[in-house]
DNA sequence: TTAATCATGTAACACGTTACATGATTGC
DNA sequence: GCAATCATGTAACGTGTTACATGATTAA
């Protein structure tokens, strides 16, 4: 659902092909929404039909294969602003999480295969903190589009995403106390 | 993928029927997965094909419909078992919310509206929240199963989840003082 | 010479959501 | 009388994942 309207989303800005919406979302969005390339296309494809989205074919020269730009049309604004102006609900909440879901039954693993697990999920939100952390694209983009207003919404999901990190390494600690507590 | 794991391990604790693994899941792996009734029942169906788990058909009278339990199979333990001490790799720790990505997006609403939707979401954290905190379920079923090692697993998803909420309680207030602050 | 980047997709499958269908019993 | 609980599912659709196909250019 919510792909959708992220597509419109970055068009907003701007005319753009699938190629450079999928970058876009990687370097933006990946945080808390992840697409691959093939769902990108499904979806414009969908959205030309909709006549939310129009294609321009534009020949490139110097042996690169020919791309198609999309634009936002003036249906397509009113479905994402319909979108992005409706209630928040309980759904668009959600988390889902395998391995919250791993951990749960983990009283049936070895208790170092549960060590190893905690371990790497600590480090690999540490990474993902740092990454996070060294953000720069926000800036760049920011500077570019002088747009100030944007910059303050997107500084706000990548404070969000820091947070949640900071929170996935301090919970492992305390989890890795827990179960070296218990003997096990 | 989880949902199949997540069944497989209620299975672990005894033989159920899909109606009773579909309450298993609301009371207990709801925080961090979600399920629905024609999915357990599908799933259920493929895991049979493939001979994880075995049903037995049980006659009721008094009225009541006839259920069908299922029971793990060996290849079905296995299964699990392979699953729970694999590795935790990077995609278990996805993250995925609609509600970031309307906030990502938010500059373009009307502040009124930016509002609205912090305080909604700040509100449904917050009930979250007290209701993980009320969360008497595993406390109960420890007590019944005698299991003290599950329990300490089980805790550990149950404070993960206070910990997310808080977080969320916490930025929603500081993202509300951001969008005051700058006058919009 | 090998991998990465640019650029488009198709096909098949897996998983998630929503609506529908049946029908007795129990509690408000 | 009406909603909820018990208990099973099917069908259709929507979304996410993985593998495959093409083919030139450029940097290590």
């Amino acid at each position: 659902m919510s792909l959708k309207y992220g597509i419109l989303g970055l068009l907003s800005y701007g005319p753009m092909t699938g190629y450079e919406l999928n970058r876009a979302f990687h370097a933006s969005l990946a945080f808390f929404w992840k697409a691959t390339m093939s769902q990108v296309y499904r979806e414009l494809k969908q959205m030309e039909q909709k006549g939310w989205v129009s294609a321009t074919t534009i020949i490139q020269h110097n042996g690169k294969p020919n791309k198609k730009e999309y634009t936002l049309t003036q249906e397509g604004r009113e479905a994402f602003v319909r979108w992005l102006s409706g209630p928040v609900v309980d759904s668009d909440l959600e988390v889902r999480s395998a391995f919250l879901m791993k951990i749960f039954f983990s009283a049936q693993n070895s208790p170092m295969i549960n060590r190893e697990n905690l371990h790497r999920f600590k480090e690999i939100s540490r990474k993902q903190l740092s990454a996070l952390q060294q953000e720069t694209a926000i800036q760049e983009y920011g500077q570019k589009i002088q747009d100030k207003r944007s910059v303050t919404y997107w500084e706000l999901t990548r404070q969000f995403g820091e947070r949640y990190y900071q929170l996935c390494v301090e919970w492992a600690e305390m989890a890795l106390a827990t179960v070296e507590d218990q003997g096990q």
